[in-house]
This record gives C-alpha cells, sequence and structure tokens, in this order.
DNA sequence: GTTACTGCAAAGTCTTTGCATGCGG
DNA sequence: CCGCATGCAAAGACTTTGCAGTAAC
C-alpha cells in the first residue's frame, strides 16, 4: 500500500472534491453537520455544489473515512473518528461528546447472545446534561430559589 | 391515582383521536412508523390527519405512554413499551427487536463519570444481521460454495 | 471511447406549522 | 365564551436523484 488514504474499486478514489470535504471533516473538532461542511468547504473550493458534499460524504463513509452520526431526526453529523467509540448528547444544548468504555465492547457479545444477532457494531449513547448546561442551570435554580 | 392512563396539564389529555393512536401503538407488536400508524388508525377513525397523528405521537411521548425510536435519517419508529430497554436493528432487513439487559443500565453511571455529564437515558443498539437475514445468507452462500 | 464524478436543479421523504373550524368545560 | 385539539393544506428541513457536461483512464 502507499499513502494510507487509498481505496480501490471502479472509481477514481480521492478526487479533489471529496478530498476538501474529508480534509473539512477531519480538520474539525466539532461533528458537523453537512450543511456545516458544505459551507467550509466552499470556502476552500467556491464551486462546490451541495449534492457533491452528499455524495462525497457518502463516498468517504463508505472507504471507511469518516463516519456518520444520527440523533432524533435533525441532521446527520459526521465525525472524523472512525474507530468505535461513544457518545454523550445533551438534551438542552446538543452538544456532542466522544468518549470510550471498554465495557461497551464487552456489552457486544452479550446483546448479540441475547438478541440472536450476528454483531456487526454496537452504539451506546448517554442522553443528559452537559457540563456548561448543568452549571448554568444551578445557577438559575439558585437565583430562583432566593426569591 | 385512578386511570393509571390519566395526565394533567392544561390540555384535554386522552381525545378519542390520541385514544386511538395510542391503542394502534399499544396494539401492534412491531415498531411502526408514523405513516403506518396514519394508516392503521385512519382504518378505525377515517377523518384523523396526518397532523394529528404527529401531535398525538407527541403529546402520547411527552405524556411517557410511548417511546420514540430514530435510526438513521428514516422514519421514526414509535414504541409502546416505554422502560429502558436495548436495541437490535438488522442492517440487511431493518428488522428491529427490543431486549434488556441490565448490564446497559450498570454502564449509564459509567458513562456519566467518563463524560461529566448528568445522565438521564442511555441507548444501546446492537447493529447486525437477524437471524432470518442470517439464515438466508448461509442458504446463499452454501449454494455459490458449491459452483 | 467508456466510465464515473461534478454541479445544477428538481424531486423526494419525513415532519412541523398556520389557520379556520368546532367541541368541551 | 375561551381554550385547546382537529383537519386541511402548505411549508419546512434534510437528503437524494436525473441529467448534461467533462475529466480520467
Amino acid at each position: 500500500m502507499s499513502s494510507g488514504t487509498e481505496i480501490q474499486g471502479g472509481g477514481r478514489a480521492l478526487t479533489p472534491q471529496r478530498e476538501v470535504v474529508l480534509r473539512v471533516v477531519r480538520e474539525s473538532a466539532e461533528h458537523l453537520t453537512a450543511a456545516e461542511i458544505y459551507a467550509a468547504a466552499r470556502r476552500i473550493r467556491p464551486s462546490l455544489s451541495y449534492a457533491t458534499v452528499y455524495n462525497s460524504l457518502r463516498y468517504l463513509k463508505e472507504a471507511g473515512l469518516v463516519r456518520e452520526i444520527t440523533f432524533g431526526n435533525g441532521a446527520s453529523r459526521y465525525d472524523r473518528e472512525t474507530a468505535r467509540h461513544d457518545h454523550a448528547l445533551c438534551t438542552r444544548c446538543g452538544a456532542l461528546l466522544d468518549f470510550d468504555l471498554a465495557e461497551t465492547a464487552a456489552l457486544m457479545r452479550l446483546a448479540a447472545r441475547r438478541s440472536r444477532f450476528k454483531p456487526e457494531s454496537i452504539h451506546l449513547t448517554l442522553m443528559g446534561v452537559c457540563p456548561a448546561c448543568s452549571a448554568a442551570e444551578q445557577r438559575r435554580t439558585r437565583r430562583k430559589g432566593a426569591r
């Protein structure tokens, strides 16, 4: 092998457009939505179309270079981290945090046995209140409590 | 308390429409989509509108009488089982199975500590191949293998 | 020359919303 | 009467697709 970001198959692999999309996802610490990726990518390559962003994301996803995360019915977000990991989602502000529990991976076998499914992957999501929102709420409560 | 399915608040609680929607969700062993619920509910009450189905589902969800499940960017499905439980989703046919691992609940505390989120709920989903699809694939492979 | 990606616009899927109507308290 | 839910249609958010043009192999 050669570059580490090479894919085979009939296609043209990493076209300039796909590289821009990949770069945007990789250079962001956040988990961007397609719309955000589109905006950022257009700053680099103004001719880029929405369709190409979606096509590129689908391609990159299938090539294992990015990961798609979906919650609720909102927009998908895209994650540069493709290794298995868990997520915490703030029910107040929507903040999304990556973390990893070794125990989750262990649960996959248990879950497979219980469900009789042939396991492929396992996803754990904690819904809760992030530290920032938690602090903000305590401040509010304290103020209210003083009335 | 009285009937067990009573909610307070300004509103009119369980209107006939909401009861039909609830009944459809409760009487199905499957995890129906809004469209399926709409179709089934209309058979009982033909005047029901799509908007009312969605409004009712939102209401029932907030009242804790049904649970919404979302995967990917497809349609939400609705679950009569509101207690915490895990899901297995077939990547071939989309079949959705409920099961419950006590270990998942235990993971919530670990996840909360790691993420520093105030925990509210935890969701575990196993992606894999359901028994039916698994069997179908083995049949196909065996045939192919014999060529 | 064939294959496949791009870019545009249009269509598609799922969900929510504005508004007039009408029932229930 | 007033408030809220209903029902209709229209709009909204997000994603996919059809098609012509073009670049890669």
